[in-house]
DNA sequence: GTGACGTGCTTTTTT
DNA sequence: AGCACGTCAC
């Protein structure tokens, strides 16, 4: 039998679906329209799977039709007309993967159909182990697609690529698919054989592809409510069974084609910017470089470009084995166009109840059903369908998210006409539709020859003003204050680069230091890229700058050429040869004990403090040697100045007399290590103490959006430590404002995180590029390591390593790693670092036991991997290629707010924004400095955001008295009030 | 194995 | 402060 099709459907456990996506209403609506065979949907869904377990029985092979009673009822809301399509639902789930292949972030998704209901069962056994698939009816994956293909087959099913051409969620989609299918599915390619071709594109825009010729070219509606049921559609002409069906795909016998919008009516179909109005063919685009000619900025490139870019036949005609298909405007669309409403309005649902009851559903209205048929209802509805039936429409196109217009009257032609007939039973106001800017007519032009980049003038060519004013300081004492994101190690590395290759500063007299090896190994590459062929630059840390100095003068403390340095647990080890408790020990080695430091030698060692401590100390005994070292380094740059502690800072002043050439660069309010003793007085003081110095701001933000950068400014201002603070945001990162979230408990907290998570990449985004908004608000094409969610404490961080666990997104902790804590692994973890990868193997093996505990125990370690140089070791000791599974490759970070400093990302969350947490506080200590520190604190983590910054607090502590001073923000959900729990009372007080 | 009790407590780099 | 964790006794 002749039947229509359609096999990619939503239940109401989608994002963005209608409540009434349920069997019984998408029954009706399927009768109504006129299709046998609808999919499910959403099978994966815990709720849905139970929904469908209970109210569908199977009908025949494979697949299932409401239970009787409920049959019907829909029968007896139905005029007779409709009651004879038979109804039938095959099992299918969208599904959508998001991975990273050849360093790309990949999101694509698929449809995946089930031949009875414990195949279903085993397939969300198998996914719930690897995501959540509990959290919506189109869950999203870590998983790559190839990997999704392999899990089908084996639980029995087949798999269709989804909507293949949408840019950003597809398989041939330009932002994050392939292009070509086997690219995507590699090895079990062979298994794909039909693709779903999308609202956008057509089959004869497929044809132009030779790659997709074995291909059946289905197309489905992608409902998300039940009226939309059927606007695209598959005709089948074989046995209404699951295995006909499959058959008919996989040979096309019994593949009788599709039903199609006009692919003008696509929101994406050619290319053009909406907010200028700017509407591009393929072609024009090319001609104008893919930019906007009103803007300058890139165009939002549509399928049909897309299309072009993969096509390798002129358009024309089908292939030799190629179905056919029909074009069809939904009946909606052409009563609203008539009766002068939209295609949702009382009046039309009222006219199409008639229509049906008389002539039948309305897909058969559109196809079937003689025109003067149709016409003894409504001539102008006869006039139309018989144009439709004829392809004589007005197409036009959509673009950038705004829908297509396909019109069957010209413009005036239906207030001429129902001036002489009249419409239906009623008079139909004429209302003026909603006129949208009508897109700019853009000649094409021929390309301009691109002028080629010329290198000349100075290296400080490439900076701003203010950077540039910075680095052009010749010599004397110089403090530069830089603001979150205004390019302070470019300046740095300019400045230094500058001197060395214009200026005639020898390398060798050019000393930076940083605190962390992080900075300095970023310095140290910067520089060699700025500077190539230069080798004598010193970039040390202050502790490897303590190793230098001591190595040229370890006599003179008691120290052998080749003095050891202790790590924590050594140190421990060594104060317990003094005393016999661990407690004790661990005293005597915060004390800095006599007895520990004198065992400490005794073994030729020192300990980190030392690394600072000693080194001061021969300086400050020995004026001569001081004037060596001063003579040596005539030129000192200090990378984060108000970080440093006293001994630091007394350790600088030796080495730099108060006229020298000395480089200070930091910002006061991002002084966050107070506790371990640094001290931000020092920065604020330079002045005093370098009487001749320079004072040089930087302002300009490149890191953060508006929003962003107002917001940090206001919660910094009331205790800034830089007067008259300016901050200036740069680059055009959208306009979200920051978004502030009041959650009910931690795990609400986490939750809402991981829900915002994946909503931006995938769920919502989908939606968000339904209504066009993906291009404006700039969260296209991210991944996960575009994500950061930063707390207080490393305790808070266990509600979310729950919540993303659940959600199966991947993050990594990067700051303690609780493995690491393990005694032995902890060690492993540290030779990682600094053994050859044979050693690192063979001491984990003896931990472990046997191969697999040791890689199982090594992989997360991998994780707290900072340099490549640790990664590659901890690749060698296992064994495995860097790039295959290196875990930092796209994870979202979970960071404290103090391990994000330095770093950003587009993404950024600040959970525990409260009282008593940010600020932390404890009994017994109300220290103001404290507290300005924790507002220094929220400040960093605040400029960590390029363009969503999310602020978020729980039910039980006062919201954090710095969010007060935030003038905007965007208050997201809120909150259920607590439940009071039996027994308790909230206090008043 | 488990209940009672006591202790200690943020943030973190440095070879 | 409250909470998590360790230790001891049973």
């Amino acid at each position: 039998m002749r039947f229509v099709a359609d096999l990619h459907i939503h239940s109401k456990y989608s994002r963005a679906c209608s409540r009434d996506c349920d069997l019984e209403h998408l029954t009706w609506w399927a009768r109504r329209k006129g299709i046998s065979l609808v999919g499910t949907g959403d099978f994966t869904h815990p709720a849905w799977y139970d929904h469908l377990t209970e109210n569908l029985v199977e009908a025949s092979p494979g697949l299932f039709r409401l239970r009787a009673d409920l049959d019907r009822d829909i029968d007896r809301r139905l005029p007779p007309s409709l009651a004879t399509t038979p109804v039938r639902f095959m099992l299918s789930v969208e599904i959508s993967t998001i991975y990273k292949r050849g360093d790309r972030t990949r999101k694509v998704h698929h449809l995946v159909y089930m031949p009875d209901l414990q195949s279903a069962a085993r397939f969300n056994a198998r996914l719930a182990k690897i995501g959540n698939i509990g959290s919506d009816g189109r869950p999203i994956l870590g998983l790559d697609s190839r990997d999704l293909l392999e899990i089908t087959l084996e639980c029995g099913g087949y798999l269709v690529p989804a909507h293949v051409w949408t840019p950003w969620f597809a398989v041939l989609g330009s932002k994050s698919g392939f292009d070509a299918i086997d690219d995507c599915y590699v090895d079990l390619a062979s298994h794909i054989f039909a693709v779903e071709t999308g609202l956008s594109s057509d089959p004869a825009m497929n044809w132009r592809v030779s790659g997709l010729d074995k291909y059946r070219l289905v197309s489905n509606s992608d409902a998300h409510s039940p009226p939309a049921l059927g606007r695209e559609a598959t005709v089948f002409d074989t046995d209404l069974d699951y295995y006909s069906v499959r058959r008919a795909l996989e040979t096309g016998d019994g593949f009788a084609g599709s039903l199609e919008f006009f692919p003008e009516e696509g929101k994406y179909h050619v290319d053009g910017h909406r907010k200028c109005g700017v509407r591009m063919e393929p072609r024009e685009t090319l001609a104008h470089n893919g930019i906007c000619p009103e803007c300058r900025k890139p165009l939002t490139v549509g399928v049909l470009s897309r299309v072009e870019e993969l096509a390798d036949r002129e358009s024309g005609s089908p292939p030799a084995a190629a179905a056919g298909f029909t074009s069809l405007v939904p009946l909606p669309e052409i009563v609203g166009e008539i009766v002068g409403t939209g295609p949702k309005s009382k009046k039309v649902q009222t006219e199409i109840d008639r229509l049906t009851s008389a002539l039948g559903p309305e897909l058969v209205i559109l196809q079937d059903v003689p025109v003067d048929d149709i016409a003894a209802h409504s001539t102008l509805l006869g006039e139309a369908v018989a144009r439709l039936r004829r392809g004589e429409v007005v197409r036009d196109s959509g673009y950038d998210g705004e829908y297509g217009v396909i019109r069957v009257f010209e413009p005036g032609e239906l207030e001429r006409r129902r001036s002489a007939f009249s419409l239906f039973d009623y008079a139909a106001p004429v209302k003026s539709t909603v006129e949208r800017p009508r897109p700019v007519a853009v000649e094409p032009v021929t390309p301009a020859p691109v002028a080629p980049v010329v290198v000349t003038g100075s290296l400080l060519d490439g900076l701003d003003p203010e950077q540039r004013a910075a680095a052009e300081v010749d010599g004397g004492p110089l403090l530069i204050i830089a603001g979150p994101g205004t390019g302070k190690t470019r300046t740095l590395t300019h400045r230094i680069a500058d001197l060395v290759t214009s200026r005639g500063v020898p390398a060798s007299e050019c000393l930076a230091i940083t605190f962390t090896r992080r900075a300095a190994e970023e310095m140290a590459e910067r520089l060699a890229v700025l500077t190539p062929g230069v080798r004598d630059l010193t970039i040390a840390t202050f502790h490897s700058l303590g190793v230098l100095i001591l190595r040229e003068h370890h006599s003179s403390v008691g120290l052998s050429a080749s003095f050891g340095v202790a790590d924590p647990d050594r140190q421990v080890e060594v104060a317990l040869s003094v005393v016999a408790d661990a407690k004790e020990a661990r005293a005597l080695v915060v004390s800095g004990d006599e007895r520990y430091k004198k065992a400490l030698r005794a073994l030729d060692l020192v300990d980190f403090e030392d690394l600072i401590s000693l080194p001061l100390a021969l300086l400050e005994d020995s004026p001569d040697l001081v004037a060596a070292y001063r003579s040596r380094w005539r030129w000192v740059s200090v990378d984060e100045y108000q970080d440093v502690d006293e001994q630091q800072y007394r350790l600088l002043r030796l080495l730099t007399p108060p006229d020298g050439n000395l480089t200070a660069i930091g910002d006061p309010d991002q002084a966050i290590y107070r506790f371990r003793g640094a001290d931000v007085g020092f920065f604020l003081r330079f002045r005093e103490d370098f009487p001749a110095a320079r004072t040089v701001h930087l302002t300009r933000n490149y890191r953060s959006s508006a929003a962003v950068v107002t917001g940090a400014l206001e919660v910094i201002a009331p205790s800034s430590l830089v007067p008259g603070r300016e901050l200036r945001p740069m680059v055009d990162h959208g306009s979200a404002p920051i978004g502030v979230h009041h959650a009910s408990s931690e795990a609400a907290e986490a939750a809402f995180v991981a829900r915002t998570i994946e909503q931006v990449l995938g769920g919502a985004s989908f939606h968000a590029f339904d209504s066009g908004r993906v291009a404006s608000d700039g969260t296209q094409g991210l991944g996960f390591s575009d994500f950061a969610v930063l707390c207080r404490t490393d305790r808070q961080s266990r509600a979310l390593v729950d919540a993303l666990t659940q959600s199966g997104l991947p993050f990594q902790k990067r700051s303690h790693d609780r493995l690491a804590d393990r005694p032995g692994v902890a060690r492993i973890a540290n030779d990682l670092k600094y053994a050859s990868g044979d050693t690192v193997l063979e001491r984990v093996r003896a931990v472990a036991g046997d191969d697999h505990t040791a890689y199982e125990l090594l992989k997360p370690l991998a994780a707290t991997c900072d340099t490549d140089f640790e990664r590659f070791h901890t690749a060698l000791a296992l064994g495995v290629e860097v790039d295959t599974w290196d875990p930092r490759a796209d994870r979202i970070s979970l960071l404290t707010l103090h391990a994000s400093k330095g770093l950003e990302f587009p993404v950024v969350f600040i959970v525990g924004c409260a009282d008593g947490l940010l600020p932390m506080r404890w009994p017994g200590t109300d220290d103001e400095e404290a507290v300005d520190e924790e507002r220094r604190l929220l400040f960093v983590g605040m400029t960590r955001a390029q363009r969503h910054l999310y602020l978020s607090h729980t039910t039980g502590r006062p919201r954090s008295p710095f969010l007060n001073a935030l003038k905007a923000y965007d208050q997201i959900g809120d909150a259920q009030p607590r439940r009071k729990r039996k027994g308790t009372q909230l206090s008043l007080l």
